[in-house]
Parts: C-alpha cells; sequence; structure tokens
DNA sequence: CGTTAATATATGATTATACGAATATTAATA
DNA sequence: TATTAATATTCGTATAATCATATATTAACG
C-alpha cells in the first residue's frame, strides 16, 4: 500500500503532476494522448507513468495497439481527498490549461471502447 | 509563490512530511522539540526546516535561544486543504503517532511567549 | 569575558532522479 | 512474414538530494 510520503513524491515532478492531473479530469488516456498533451517525448512520458504505475496510483489496460492509463480506482482513502485538492490546484495553472488545449485539439485520438 | 510542485516536494520527504504534519498539529515548535518527536540528529531536522522555509511553507521566530517554527500563514489558498488532508492521512499512521508521543513526553519543553 | 545550550552551516561521500538517445517489444495490417 | 505504429526499456550520464560528521553562529548566563 503505498505510503504518504511516497504518493508525494509521486506527485513532486511536474511530468507526473501533469499526467495525473489530465487524467483526473478526462478519465483513462493513452501514452500518445498524453505525448501530445503534454509535448513531451515518449520515452520521457512512458517511463514516468511506469514509475506511477508501480506506486500504485495508475492502472493501465491495453486495448489493441494502445495502453491505456487512469487513477486506480482502488487507492487508500486518505488518497481521494488529496487527488481532488490537486486536481483544484493545478488545474487553474497556465500549463495545465494548455496541457488541456492541446489534448482538445489532438486529431484521432483513439477511442476506449472497452469490451464491446 | 510556491508552485503545485515544489509544494509536493516538499511534502515528499518523510522526514519533511512529518515536521510539517507536527507543526500542523501543534502549532509554533521549535528545533529541539522536534528533533526529540522526530527522534533524528539535529543537522538534519535543521536542514530540512531551511528547506521548507525557502520554499515558503515555514516561518520561523527566534525567541531568545529558540527557533520556532510554524505553518506560513500567508501560504496561497489553494495549500490550504492539501495540508489539512495531509494531516489526516498521517495522524493515523504509526510513526506519527510516535512522534506526538515523544513530544508529549518530553520534559522541559520550552514555551512560546511571544513578545511579552 | 568564558562557558554552555540551541541552532545553523560547510564539507565530502553516497545515493537517487531524471534525462536523451538508442533499441526492444507488442500488436495491427498489408 | 514484413512493415508500421504504439509503447516500453536499456544505457550512460548529469544533476540533485540526502546524509553523517565536524564546525560555526547566536544568545543566555555566571
Amino acid at each position: 500500500m503505498i505510503s504518504p510520503t511516497q504518493f508525494f513524491k509521486c506527485l513532486s515532478d511536474e511530468t507526473r503532476l501533469r499526467c495525473v492531473t489530465l487524467m483526473q479530469k478526462e478519465g483513462k488516456l493513452c501514452v500518445c494522448e498524453l505525448t501530445t498533451a503534454l509535448d513531451l517525448s515518449q520515452p520521457k512520458i512512458s517511463r514516468h507513468l511506469a514509475s506511477l504505475r508501480q506506486c500504485g496510483l495508475l492502472q493501465d489496460s491495453r486495448e489493441g495497439q494502445w495502453v491505456f492509463y487512469q487513477i486506480n480506482p482502488n487507492m487508500p482513502d486518505w488518497t481521494g481527498p488529496l487527488l481532488k485538492n490537486a486536481l483544484q490546484a493545478v488545474e487553474s495553472t497556465t500549463v495545465f490549461k494548455e496541457d488541456l488545449q492541446r489534448l482538445q485539439k489532438m486529431e484521432n485520438r483513439p477511442e476506449f471502447v472497452g469490451c464491446c
């Protein structure tokens, strides 16, 4: 189970915080969406997502060629309010607004269709 | 002004998180109280307090031979809920309960008397 | 003054993080 | 099967964080 210290370490890197915040707001996102939204290299995004998954903060689910990430719904209770407040703290920043814009402008976004 | 990333970095180290949580709960504390409560070396505590002060998270006030630290009351609004939730997340842990016990058992605790 | 208690800082070693670049893996599709 | 798109990982390196130890500073007090 993730510790408070470890939880804050997850959010202490700008790339990771932007990814988590985007997923908090938008739900499931795949690596290429995050790469586009944050305008960063694919290996960089992928490495941070892997570390967040190892901490248990994220879940991944492969959907054909895409791998979707989302906030792990089975996190301990105390993380819920913290994530909500983190989102509120971040979403008003310029950087995050730009992330969101790039994501919304992105063409050919893969859709998560689940098991149908 | 402190950024969300920087704020989380402050809380991402166990020593710092324990200090901040104790001050959140107990108000002003001096270095020797924190050293006793956390059972760690004085230079280690002092260095972490200095870094928290540099980030703006803490304020210090010298009172004779003692230096008291407290959560900076002039932090940006978005930090309030996060600090409150952090406290709630930490105070149930074994480590923090022990910190609190050592603090309460401490003899000859200096009292902050302010300007009188 | 000289001493002592409280706190801060410097130093050097160690460890951890983050990165770009290159490469590997996986799955879809021609 | 060959190729391509999406994602993951490895490697070497650079930077930052943390630590223990030693020492400096500051204030109180005899």
